[in-house]
Order: structure tokens, then C-alpha cells, then sequence
DNA sequence: CTGAAAGCGCTTACAG
DNA sequence: CTGAAAGCGCTTACAG
């Protein structure tokens, strides 16, 4: 039978109220009855019942808002599974998520949309926030004003932040590089295809991939970048022409466009030749897998990046529990032909 | 705010305790009066408050009992991690475990810690079921008399369960296959390297890995299976005299042993030259990634099998709700030098 | 078959 | 600064 803070209360000859003070560290307490109280409970082992607590605080309704650029992206499809999910079991705990999607990057709706959310006065604030100075000084304004800001999937520089939740990039890159290296064995050039170079991620990526080609695989030299701003349009116009004029032997997606880029590979009469890499597991890449037009992809984990997210905030509002690190990265995952889902 | 219990009382006229029996389907009560609730509880869109379900809950202690053939088996640590995951998360739920270890797969000693288990009445059971007959009714008869069954990390036919709880052993020996294809490119021979004949599981991975052979990548032979019953001296032994008098290209270890095994490796001075695919992500697999010595392992989630095997039980037990599937498989994912936590 | 009341463990106004 | 009491939403003996 767990030890229960009337069983302290009585020990302690104190009522039930003065061991909530003390043991909570709430004000208006003489400091050392919340001393003795301490370390009667200290003795006793007490551990509070979390579901006693969530029941008594169910009467005040935390909300915590929840803004993704995912529209239109199906990368972020089970992000927000793992978002519902987190909704769910929440929500007894008297949680509820002021939700919002944006389409593209751009900061302007982003701003705006941070201050439609932050008029409703949540306590905290999931966001895959746009590297612009404006989002982040705004972002900063609220995490002053004491909403707990958690990052997700992207993270930008100078974020007041209570953690990031998403993916090793710079490990995702390596695991790329890794691949690559281990399915060939001569010497090779490899290009990458990339979203945007102001986004952290995909540079991290980059450099992952570049470090362990010159580390671990000289043969292998990485010719070219292309950049498509995650737009598949741009990526099969840019790899078309790659393909035409200096066709590598392998390109590593390490965003979006990848749709777009395999049709050029399919039209270009390469298909099968070259040595495809890419990043998550999207209905597309899930196909092109099948069809073993693409050899491997790193995955992260997106599901747990939505879900774990929101929990987080979560726990911290409600048990003040502290993420254990600032980085909350999820497993690079390697799927392969017979092991996507 | 959501809808409670007492407003459906008033919507419908009764007592609380009314909505409650016609809610849950308890006895005692007139069929029309029940039905007219549960009709109003479904206008109102009433969902139960589980937070307050599990606090109201929590005088019933429930105990889980929780059997794994653990003991001197490395493999085990991160399901044990999740197990006590589990344990933690629920104990506010008023659930305990009933924890206990064996070593190795001596089926008498299983059955009797089972009755060991079973004399203190949990109502329900988390095991790693020893394949044999008498296990086999021991364990139905406990289903019989009520005790629900969760098999974890193996399964063994004829089982009265649950569900199982565990990797898609297929699927495992489908994507170490595809991995040995993708890394070479000519002829090959492999040898496989099994634990038990009698564990449905590496049976599996072998009938997995050798169909993706005969499908997509008919110039690697299988040449020879090795028994080890994961015993690293066996392991050593064995796969010494195999590289000593007829060498194969690659190795697949499709349980363990492997430690004793890359030791003959080591020692045949074949060390970089044979591929080599494992299972699981033990101390010993990881520094044999670093090494180089292990292209890549295919791992099976371990901490989430603990996790949820404890957790299937848990929800059922306390919130009756079943599993989505008699078959809690989880991903099957591949770890290589840079990719390893 | 039904209702009123007490209880699960913790929190929170409200007196004093 | 402290205690008594009511409350969170659901469950459970106990009367009737």
C-alpha cells in the first residue's frame, strides 16, 4: 500500500493542506514545519500518485497550442498522428491543444499566426518555428512571459526554448553516407539533392554525409548540390538537367522533391544504375522502394516527434518534470525494401 | 468542458451510481432505464474521464505477473528497461508486477515459477513462453481460468492469448537478406548462424531470409546453418571449423552467439572481408559495428516490447480495451556504425 | 432495481 | 501560518 500524504499528515501531526504546502513548496508555510513535513515524507518514501493529482487539477484547463508548417506536406502526416495521439491521452488530464497548420515558410503568417494563438493565452507552445529573426524574437517575447516554448522537427539559433524534439541530422547524413558506402565498393560521384540551404537540418545533413564520405570513403566524391526548396516541380526540372549533362552515380535526397527528382531519374533512362539515398518514409518513397528505384532511406521517427513533443510540454506543465536534455533527438531509422511498414 | 457523469443524471433523471451501471454494463438495473442512458450519454457525446476512472479504480490493487527467460541474456537489459517503464507509469493506476527471472529454457523451471506466479493471483501474465506442451496447458489453463496471457519476444503455437508482443521474425530475416544483397554484387556464398531449431522465431528469420535470396538475389547461396543455442562457446567453435575448412563469403547471424562467433572470425584472419549481418544491438554488436567488423544489425525495438507487452495487459485490465491486432509487431529496424545510440 | 453517501489521493479557496 | 471542508469524476458498498 502506497504511503498517501494523510498517512504523512498524520505522522507528522499536521493536516492535509500544510503537507500539500511543504511538500510543493507552495508560500504562506512556516519554513521548518515544510522542513519536518519534507523529511517525514523523505522517510515515509512518498511517492505522489500521479493520477490523484491530475484528477484535483483537472478543474484548472491548461492549453497548449500547437503550430505546424505542414499543410500540403505529407512528411508531417504522421507528425500529427503522433499529435492526436498525444491529444488523447491528455486530455482527461484536462489538456487540450489549440491547433493550427500553415502552408510554406513564410514568417509573416507565421508571426501572425503565433499571435492568433498566443491571444488565447496557452501555457505553452509546440512550434516548427521558420529561421527568421522576427519569429524568433516573438517566440522569445512569449517564452518571457512564461509559455514554454518546444521546438519540433526544425530548430532555429538563439530559441529560449524548453527543447527540441526531432531528428540527429547531422547523424541522419552520416547513416546516409554509410549507406552509400556500403552498397558500393568503386569509386564513385555522388550529388545531393537538398530543400533549402537556410534550413539547419538539411545542412546538417550535408555536412554528416560530407564528413563520413571523406572519412571512411575517399572513392567517393560528392560532385554537386541542388537546391528545390522542397518543391517537386524544381526537383525534377534541376535533376533532369544534372542527369543530362554530368549524370552521377548516385544522388542522396536529404529533403523533399523526391517525387519530382525520381521522375527525372525514370525519364533519364537511369533508373536502376544509379545509387539512390533519401530521407523518410512518405507514401512516394515507400513506393519507390518497392520498385526499388530508391535503395534506402533514413527515417526519424515522426510519430514519436509529434507525440513526443506535446508530452513533453506536457509533463513539464503538469508534473513540472523537466525534459532530461535540451535535444530530444529521435532514432535515424534505415528502411529498406523489406522493412518499411 | 467535458461531459461528466452527473450531467447525464440529470439529463436522464437518475443517480449517479445509475449512469455508472448502465454505462458499464453492471447488473442490477432495468434494461429500459439503461438503455435510455446510454442513449442520452451518447447525445451528450459522453466520453469516460479516465484519469478519474483509474483514481476510483485504484482501492482494486491489480497485479501482473511478469516471467522472462532473462537472466545472463544481454539481449533482455533494454526489455527490462521497458518493462519497468511500464511498471512506473502504472503504478499510479494502483497496478503492480510480480517480477521474476529465469536462465536459460529449462521448461520445468518455467513451469514452476509459473505456479510460483500463479499462487499469488495476478490477473493477468507477461511471458516468454518456453515451447512445450506441458507450458503450453499450463498456460491455457490459466487463460481458462481467467488470467489473460501476453507472449513477449516469442510466441509458441497453440497459445491461448492475448496477444503476442514482439518482432515480425519474417520480415527480420526478409531485411537481413536484402542487406546482404544490396552490399555485394557478385557471387556469394552465406552461411547462416541460428540459435535453436526449436525457437519459431529464428526459424523465421531463416525462411525470411533465404525466400528474398531465391527471389531477388539468386547469386548469394545459402551454404550452411550452424546451431548454437546462443551459447558464445558453441558459437566460437563452430563457426572456427566452418572458417577453417570452407570459408563462405558472409554470415548471418540470426540470433545470438555472436560474440563467439566474431572471435573466430577474428582469429580465421577472414575479419573485413566476410560480410556480416546480425540481429540485435547488444554491447557486443554495437562495438563490432565500431569495429567494422559487422556491416549491419537488424534490431526489433526491445525497450518497446517490454513496454507494451506490460502496458496490452494494463489496458485491457483496467480499461478493457483489447488489442488492435493479436500480433504486436514491432519494426524491424537496421542499425549500422553510424546510426547505433 | 435505485439512490445517497463515502471513498480514491491530491488541491484549493475560505476561515481563522 | 494552519486547518476543515469541498471538490476533481468515477465507483462501490449499503440501504431501501
Amino acid at each position: 500500500m502506497a504511503v498517501t500524504i494523510k498517512q504523512i499528515a498524520e505522522a507528522a501531526g499536521v493536516s492535509r493542506g500544510t503537507v500539500d504546502r511543504a511538500l510543493n513548496n507552495r508560500s504562506g508555510i512556516n519554513p521548518e514545519v515544510a522542513k519536518r513535513v519534507r523529511e517525514i515524507a523523505a522517510e515515509l518514501h512518498y511517492e505522489p500518485n500521479a493520477v490523484a493529482k491530475a484528477l484535483a487539477h483537472s478543474q484548472r484547463k491548461v492549453q497548449i497550442g500547437v503550430l505546424t508548417n505542414s499543410k500540403g506536406n505529407p512528411f508531417f502526416d504522421k507528425v500529427l498522428r503522433g499529435i492526436a495521439r498525444a491529444e488523447r491521452e491528455i486530455r482527461s488530464f484536462g489538456v487540450s491543444l489549440i491547433q493550427s497548420e500553415l502552408t510554406g515558410y513564410n514568417p509573416e503568417e507565421q508571426l501572425a499566426e503565433i499571435d492568433r494563438i498566443a491571444a488565447q493565452k496557452p501555457e505553452g507552445l509546440v512550434i516548427t518555428p521558420i529561421n527568421d529573426p522576427r519569429v524568433i524574437d516573438r517566440l522569445n517575447e512569449l517564452a518571457a512571459a512564461g509559455i514554454r516554448v518546444v521546438a519540433l522537427n526544425t530548430d532555429v539559433p538563439g530559441l529560449d526554448k524548453l527543447c527540441f524534439v526531432g531528428c540527429d541530422y547531422l547523424q541522419s547524413g552520416r547513416t546516409a553516407a554509410e549507406l552509400l558506402g556500403q552498397m558500393t565498393q568503386s569509386e564513385l560521384r555522388v550529388s545531393i539533392v537538398t530543400g533549402s540551404f537556410r534550413m539547419l537540418g538539411h545542412n546538417q545533413r550535408i555536412e554528416g554525409f560530407r564528413t563520413v564520405l571523406e572519412q571512411d570513403y575517399p572513392r567517393i566524391r560528392l560532385v554537386s548540390i541542388i537546391e528545390t526548396e522542397d518543391d517537386n516541380r524544381s526537383a525534377y526540372h534541376q535533376v533532369g538537367e544534372l542527369l543530362r549533362e554530368d549524370p552521377p552515380d548516385a544522388l542522396y535526397f536529404c529533403a523533399g522533391g523526391v517525387a519530382g527528382g525520381l521522375r527525372a531519374v525514370e525519364e533519364s533512362g537511369l533508373a536502376g544504375k544509379l545509387k539512390i539515398i533519401t530521407v523518410d518514409d512518405t507514401d512516394d518513397v515507400k513506393n519507390f522502394l518497392r520498385w526499388k528505384l530508391i535503395n534506402a532511406t533514413v527515417c526519424q521517427q515522426p510519430v514519436k516527434q509529434g507525440y513526443e513533443s506535446v508530452m513533453t510540454l506536457f509533463r513539464f506543465l503538469t508534473q513540472k518534470t523537466l525534459p532530461k536534455s535540451k535535444q530530444r533527438l529521435t532514432q535515424n531509422e534505415v528502411k529498406l525494401r523489406y522493412n518499411i511498414e
